[in-house]
DNA sequence: GATGAATGAGCATTCATTCAT
DNA sequence: GATGAATGAATGCTCATTCAT
């Protein structure tokens, strides 16, 4: 394939201004409604600045590219994900296994708030997927997971410790936007959840007996 | 969201005669190309055509339509996929556990051939997800590891292991995507591909125990 | 305006075989129901030939184009007209002016019939209005009204009635059209019929009395 | 029939600065061209922007759709009808009868201007008969014809005045529409409006003695 | 800084007609 | 004679991005 041309997706300029935030999430504000509005398919720069009451040039002072709006949405996404993350799986007021079901179930219904905006950024993907700073994002997750890893699997090797931790992080984001894009009803959600998370912690067992 | 229009994605004639089976081959070929190429952004009627080496024209003749191709490309894959389940999960010369560690490292190596095709055909996805021929493909996978799942977990309540079967499909298309996309050595992949096997036998084995 | 490429209109072959009658006849038949049922943009030979049965290709050896079939379709119209003109003016059992009421009325009740087609028909006329045929059926319907008002107008001079003559029977054609175009239930249809006879009995009595 | 797709025809921003006013008139001005010099098949969105010597981008900024333009330039051509009647048949310093005869010859006249044009543009029709808005435009010339009709035939039952008015618009719209087509010298048209207009008297007359 | 008009390549799809079989 | 596959120019319309004001 040949090399897609992965544009900048770091903001043009800092937001060191009241005026400028304002503006930046008023932009953010009106991509997101347009993408669950209007699916990614019509996400349009026009469409984006007249949501959002303003010029597509003042648009396109604050974002350099239509690619890079979508980024911030998704760094946005990661970021609520970083939190949910470290705020129960750092928990240590209970087992690993309660944060991990914990933690799925929690997951997975925040997946299915703003399911249309989410799918919709998962359709979008191939336009920042690209970034560099995808991966990083990306990574961030799995170190998490993996610092919950070592208090989970204390012995297990380091090497081991690792893939499971990025099969978990990979499943859990899987079934999640799998369970999101369906509709299910929230009681159904949270069986998969639970199902989801009871294979977890089997395997986490396993490895620990191991 | 807006419904998407979803046009009609079946053959627009029956390619009865050697020559139109040919001519429909050929088209597919191209489009595998244009689609490992060039990405699904630059996917066009008018690229595949030329590629395979006809007009536009006779392309329309065999296709009603753009997703209609793509639609094509996914079934095969998605046979595929049904006929590694079939002849693994289905036999009986192993136990449930062995087939599922057969199945996933089998599964991944075939995602990881052809990484570019599948990376664009998942980008393309939008264009024939809401088809009703998607849904149907969707579900029988599942089906066929819910029949499977019959025998390995004779004892779990039915709707228990419906979702244990879907968690577990989700999962290993999920995770086997991912590592696809990773371009990985296949070392890595036959590893990350053990780690899977190994917690759904861990979940299976928990679940037979209960 | 660019003289527009006129072509021949005229049948290819003489249907002299009673089969190639036939075909015609299929082709043509095949032709009303395409221009009723899917309007005039939607007219296409392919679509005029699958409907009739046969191949592009057999319908090009019958009509050298697209325009000729429409062309054949207006003549029958045309010829319609002109059997109806025939049958009423030229009728000496009734009064002048009562023949123009009988014609008005049968005129707009044909002109009713089929209102789909004549639309589409109308609205295809671009495609055949510049072929020489077409003036020629068109002035044969003012000859008819013309012998009609020789007898009907014996003492006004042969310039004037010529042109009574030609604005009576374009008065008929558009208001039959216009009505038919309106979908109007029959009994309006016959009431704007009396009144457009009414204006032309009044017109003729005052050339009479002048 | 199938229902024809009939999408909006009003503009798209309102020309309220100087600039955007030039620019849609110059848009007119040049669809008014590729009309007359090209014909209504030839009648495109590249061919009109081009000759306006803009984008076909900027082109859309101004007109939703093609049929709007076309729709725009019917407008002005019903605007000029609409004057025309208003400024001829509310004269109360000529009898009714003159009235009429000079609507139909300055009718006819005007018609004949610019006859290419309005050749193409009842060509283009179909693209806009379908619209609301040619519905009222078309009531409003009836309703003018029907308040001189008050006037001039103050005894006539409503309902038989509107159908005389009803009649005689479409009379004199489809005889003028005739005329202006056939390519006849200014002595001729004049005559075919005097003929057009005597009949018109007569009938009148008629339903006043009645 | 802000605006939004202008650009024009690009896309999916149609269709009259031909001609090799 | 009949077929129908093949052609490819043509069409209406979109949209990311720029830049003069």
């Amino acid at each position: 394939m040949k090399s897609p041309k992965t544009p900048h997706l770091s903001s043009r300029k800092q937001p060191q201004q009241a005026r400028s935030s304002r503006l930046v999430a008023d932009i953010l504000e009106a991509a997101v409604q347009v993408l669950s509005r209007e699916g990614a398919r019509r996400f349009t720069t026009a469409r984006v600045a007249e949501r959002a009451g303003i010029s597509v040039g003042s648009l396109y002072q604050y974002f350099p590219n239509k690619e890079a709006i979508l980024f911030r949405l998704q760094a946005a996404e990661w970021r609520q994900t970083g939190a949910l993350l470290q705020d129960i799986l750092a928990d240590r007021g209970l087992p690993p296994t309660g944060r991990l079901r914990t933690l799925v179930r929690a997951f997975f219904r925040s997946e299915c708030e703003e399911a249309a905006l989410r799918l919709a950024l998962g359709d979008a993907a191939p336009l920042y997927r690209d970034a560099p700073e995808t991966r990083e994002h990306r990574t961030a997750g799995v170190r998490q997971v993996l610092a919950f890893m070592r208090e989970a699997l204390p012995q297990t090797r380091p090497a081991e410790r690792a893939r499971a931790a990025e099969v978990m992080m990979i499943t859990m984001e899987a079934v999640g936007k799998s369970v999101s894009e369906d509709g299910r009803p929230p009681a159904d959600v949270d069986r998969i959840a639970a199902v989801t998370a009871d294979m977890f912690c089997a395997y986490l067992d396993r490895l620990n007996a191991a």
